[in-house]
DNA sequence: TCACAATACGTGTATATACATTTATTGTTT
DNA sequence: AAACAATAAATGTATATACACGTATTGTGA
């Protein structure tokens, strides 16, 4: 849907304003729609890039840190994000030994259930292939990675 | 920045998945900016939001539902967010005559003065013009408008 | 080796947000 | 006109979040 009717203006200042209006639009879009599927499941969307981070990662444990940098949301509250999960049973600590500091964080087999009935639902992956063709997407990624240049 | 790298991955499950990711990255990355830039000012980018859309309608007042249906975040709080521009006094509220049920709202001399400070520093415009042509800009436009069809 | 910087993570706190509910007013139906 | 539905906005409440600060542990330079 055109943004002009979104967001019921008549135009906008320049198409690059117009451009970054509808990329953080399109986020919330995609946003809410991801918190509501998964709302039943109860975890927030944050959580939910957490365990598949950790799902990405296998058997591996991985520190609270290494979790952060690959987030979306780089300033969100990893450590207590996990402390969430942790307590739903999705996710284990293993004690690092080498660094006594570091909290050492996997996925565990009932996290992964989750995951694989949560998956089902969020079907925003397909969604995005009906709506666009392989090369459109990578044009999409080409032009938001030449933004943050 | 290529996102592999943003968030230490070497790979992604498909290109439309890689599109999904990159949008979301992207918003938050654009957010994070102007939340920067607008925290001296002492207002949210929800905030500057509500005021540019303000700003919009000149000296005419507008309702909180119609300012709701204008704003990128439609879930937001319209009310409080109004009442706390309100109390810095950079809007003001005026009382609709033929439904007493509305609040219109418009902005004030002081709002006015603060969105032009403000729109000194926020750059984003001027940083999209930088990196992408208008051609460019036009078509990721309509990449996500696409999305959302 | 001892002081001190750096790092990893946790926590306190103020603010923001989502969602349901409430209040006030207007529209509609009979 | 009375009863009830619909609408506009405000509010209550639980949870989330941002940011600064605290704590524990490790690295490092004199």
């Amino acid at each position: 849907m055109r943004l002009e009717e979104e967001l019921q203006q008549d135009g906008f200042q320049s198409e690059h304003q117009k451009a970054v209006l509808n990329i953080l639009f399109t986020s919330n879009w995609l946003e809410s729609d991801s918190a509501r599927v998964l709302k039943p499941f109860g975890i927030s969307s944050q959580q939910y890039n957490v365990l598949r981070i950790l799902k990405g990662q296998g058997t591996n444990a991985i520190s609270v840190n290494n979790i952060m940098s690959r987030m979306i949301d780089k300033m969100s509250n990893a450590s207590r994000l996990v402390e969430k999960l942790r307590k739903k049973e999705f996710i284990e600590r293993v004690t690092c030994e080498h660094d006594r500091r570091q909290v050492d964080v996997r996925i565990t087999e009932t996290g992964i259930a989750l995951l694989k009935e949560a998956d089902k639902e969020m079907n925003q992956f397909d969604m995005m292939k009906s709506k666009l063709s392989e090369k459109e997407a990578i044009q999409l990624s080409e032009l938001l990675e030449k933004i943050r240049e």
